[in-house]
DNA sequence: AACTATTTATAAGA
DNA sequence: TTCTTATAAATAGTT
C-alpha cells in the first residue's frame, strides 16, 4: 500500500528499511490485537529487528490457558507424558513474564 | 476494511466470526512474512482459534540465532547466567520442531 | 512527525 | 462456499 507498489524483498537502504520496519511493525501489532479481540483468538507475536536489539511481544499471557484447553480437548490419546510436560513448561515460561523481561532490555 | 466500518469487539455470530478469523489470520500471516523479508526481521507468530484447536506458526526457525545475536550484543553485562540459559533453552525449543510438532495435531 | 496518493485488506453480498 | 465489489485501512513516498 502506498504511492508505489513495493516488491517483497529486503530493503537495501538502511534508513528506509528502519522506517518501514517501524510502520509495519505497528501495523502488524494492531492487526494481531484486532484478530484476538474480534475472533476471540490467542495471538503471540515476537518481532526482532535485523540488529536483534528490538523486540515486541503481544497477547501471550493466556497461551498456557489455551494449551491447557488444547490438551483437554485432545484427551490422553496419542500423547506421551514427556511431550505434554514440555509443552506446559514452554507455555508457562511464555505466558509468564520471564521471557519478555529477559528480552526487554 | 470492507463495505462497512467494523467495531473492534468480539464478533458474536459464530459463522461470521469464523469467516473473519480465516480471512484475518491469512492477512496477518502474510504481513508477518512481508515484514520479515522487507526489513530482515525475525517474526514468530502463534495463533490459536477460540476453540484452541487451530494453530499457526510462522518464521520461528531462526529465533535461536537471533537470541544468540542479542546476547552477543549485550555482552556479559548485567545478565545473570541462569536467565541466559533459560532464554537459550526457550529459543532452542521454539526454533526446533518439538513445539510445533506438539501443537500441530 | 504529518500528509496524501495509492495499494492492499476485507465486510458484505452474489 | 468460493468469487466479486464497495469501502475501509495501511502505507510508500513526500513535505
Amino acid at each position: 500500500m502506498g504511492k508505489k507498489k513495493v516488491e517483497i524483498k529486503r530493503i537495501e537502504n538502511k534508513s528506509t528499511r528502519q522506517i518501514t520496519f517501524s510502520k509495519r511493525r505497528n501495523g502488524l501489532m494492531k492487526k494481531a490485537r484486532e484478530l484476538s479481540i474480534l475472533c476471540d483468538a490467542k495471538v503471540a507475536l515476537l518481532i526482532f529487528s535485523s540488529t536483534g536489539k528490538l523486540y515486541e511481544l503481544c497477547n501471550g499471557d493466556s497461551l498456557a490457558e489455551v494449551v491447557q484447553q488444547y490438551w483437554d480437548h485432545l484427551g490422553a490419546s496419542g500423547t506421551d507424558t514427556k511431550s505434554q510436560e514440555l509443552c506446559f513448561e514452554i507455555a508457562d515460561i511464555w505466558s509468564g513474564s520471564a521471557f519478555s523481561q529477559m528480552i526487554k532490555r
